[in-house]
DNA sequence: AATCGTGTATTAAACGTTTGAACAATATTT
DNA sequence: AAATATTGTTCAAACGTTTAATACACGATT
């Protein structure tokens, strides 16, 4: 702020009215004459006046400030998710304050910054974050909307798809190629998101007699925790086929697997979970499912929304959308 | 903001002090006794008192607040752009409200908002943003660094690579396996640095004899971009090596020379641009002009830093870190 | 001619802070 | 013991806005 900053005060004074007929040229529907609101226009023109939101906060209470919450700076598909929220935000005259929670370990003091900050909500983006943090974040009466999350049992909106049911469609497709032996290979044991599709994946392998399955976790959601793993269990003989609980690990998984020389899909069958832009590249075409991403985030964005009309009386429902299956080349056809 | 906010006013009213009292009690180096001290934290730990940051602005005329604009959320290397960048701005206290300019024609809305939002500083990352959008943004008398930028001969502080040398080293490279028909297959023509990658290619092969080369645009930074380009030019036979202009590009070029039976480095050699996690991948280890993302985004915000505390007056110096080789497998070994 | 609306403009208080000037109280010098 | 520093505290104004309440025209209605 090199330049002292052109305020109402000194528009009112070029313009020779009052500060207040200046402030409600500038507040959409307000009254004021049209020979004056042009006047007050020519000289804010003149002066290069632009409002100063937050002095403006002060007195309305909002900011349009919102906090975007994440931490997994690591996955691919973060980046598009980043893209759509910031796009949807800004259509909307909100503003993104992005908070890498990464290596936080307390949430208290990020929400504090938060709070300090007067956000008018909250839209924390992961599935991979304690549950303390969403509620702690909720707890302190800010609106907050979680996507990609899991049910909160009424605590707090959520926008995000059904992992156990997720996990459920995983083997169905799986079954339907003819597969009689399945693997499940999660990301990180710990995550709710592996729990819920592992036992989504548990649920339906347990109602079909005579199929065997395995389960089986890698480290992390990387091509290494992948590949590692799959190259372990290639000690043994590969089952038929393998749920991974997202596409960088069944690319990883599908290289050791081509490595070895079993050919995918002729030899191992892989359906991945996410359907990242490179699930779709030409020497990859990964049979995936598909969360529904761009819709998930309209969604969230359309509820903080709603809220901030409401004025944070009403809480929405959470919703819950389905998953696609989409179809390419690392299973064999249907039966 | 639905519960009511707590102020200075209440806190002070509750410890039986000025008001004055209590803010100097949260402005850090403020005197202020012992005793007192205690008294109004017990009771703003009580009340809940957060002090509102926006308000104090109003007086001291900083935010916190730094605008982070990007326009590549297409490009993988970006999510750990955003990663780091977001730490390193936390760790000092700042906070980042993302820009997303993918679609904004018109430099002059995004900057208006950060202007209305009383950004302390702009931190432009992005190496495909039109110059006079960098310029808008330093012309209106905000401190600005750029980030991935190219030189701006002292409008505005840039932190980045010289893509010119980065395409000399690029052939220096390939020329170091004998190749001696080189192939160039830029991002779009009109990106600034692919331009630049392309000079640099340009004078290193043209200063040595009987090198044979041609020059070819992927029409964006895509898997799909590279593949068909490749596809394309292998109606005729390949040259010996070549070096694209970024990695995404490079691994649709790869799939498109396996798919054609073109071994990979056996027949042609392969030099990409970025090293994006994917490069190392078992099933891809490209060998690639690898950018210091860490130190340019450090040094960035580091300039931003200097900036503000040097009160706008100073402007620091550009920037251009210098690339480095990581060999892997798309080459042949050296000579 | 007095009253009433209606639309527009101004005044002044408020929003939650910081901060320089003024003031008290205590400590240090003479 | 008086004079001077030093330290800690409060007062009041300021930061750039919005917004009730109020005032003012001025034509329309009684």
């Amino acid at each position: 702020m090199s330049k002292k900053q052109v305020t109402l005060g000194d528009v009112a004074l070029l313009a020779g009215v009052s500060r207040s007929a200046v402030s409600r040229t500038f507040t959409p529907g307000a009254s004021v004459s049209e020979s004056m609101r042009k006047r007050i226009l020519k000289a804010a023109e003149n002066l290069g006046y632009r409002p100063n939101i937050l002095a403006r906060s002060l007195t309305t209470g909002q900011t349009g400030l919102v906090g975007l919450v994440a931490n997994n700076f690591q996955n691919p598909a973060y980046l598009k998710i980043f893209d759509r929220f910031t796009r949807q935000f800004q259509q909307r005259g909100l503003r993104p304050i992005l908070v890498n929670l990464t290596d936080e370990t307390d949430p208290k003091r990020s929400l504090d910054l938060l709070l300090q900050y007067q956000v008018d909500a909250v839209l924390i983006a992961t599935s991979t974050l304690p549950v303390e943090f969403v509620s702690a974040f909720a707890g302190a009466g800010l609106p907050v909307v979680h996507a990609f999350g899991r049910d909160s049992e009424g605590v707090y909106p959520v926008v995000g798809i059904d992992n156990v049911v997720a996990g459920q469609q995983a083997v169905e497709r799986l079954l339907a190629s003819g597969y009689t032996s399945l693997g499940f290979i999660g990301g990180p044991e710990t995550s709710s998101s592996t729990q819920d599709r592992l036992n989504g994946f548990l649920q339906a392998v347990r109602a079909i007699p005579d199929i065997d399955y395995e389960v089986h976790f890698a480290s992390e959601y990387s091509f290494n925790a992948g590949f590692t793993t799959m190259t372990n269990l290639l000690e043994n003989p590969p089952l038929q086929g393998y749920f991974c609980g997202d596409d960088v690990i069944s690319i990883g998984v599908m290289s050791a697997l081509s490595l070895a020389g079993y050919s995918v899909p002729e030899k191992v069958g892989l359906i991945g979970f996410n359907d990242i832009d490179m699930a779709s590249w030409g020497n990859v075409r990964l049979t995936t499912v598909a969360q529904p991403f761009e819709e998930i985030i309209d969604r969230s964005v359309e509820l903080i929304e709603e809220i901030l009309n409401a004025d944070g009386t009403v809480q929405p429902a959470s919703q819950f959308l389905t998953c696609d299956v989409v179809e390419r080349d690392t299973l064999m056809p249907r039966l």
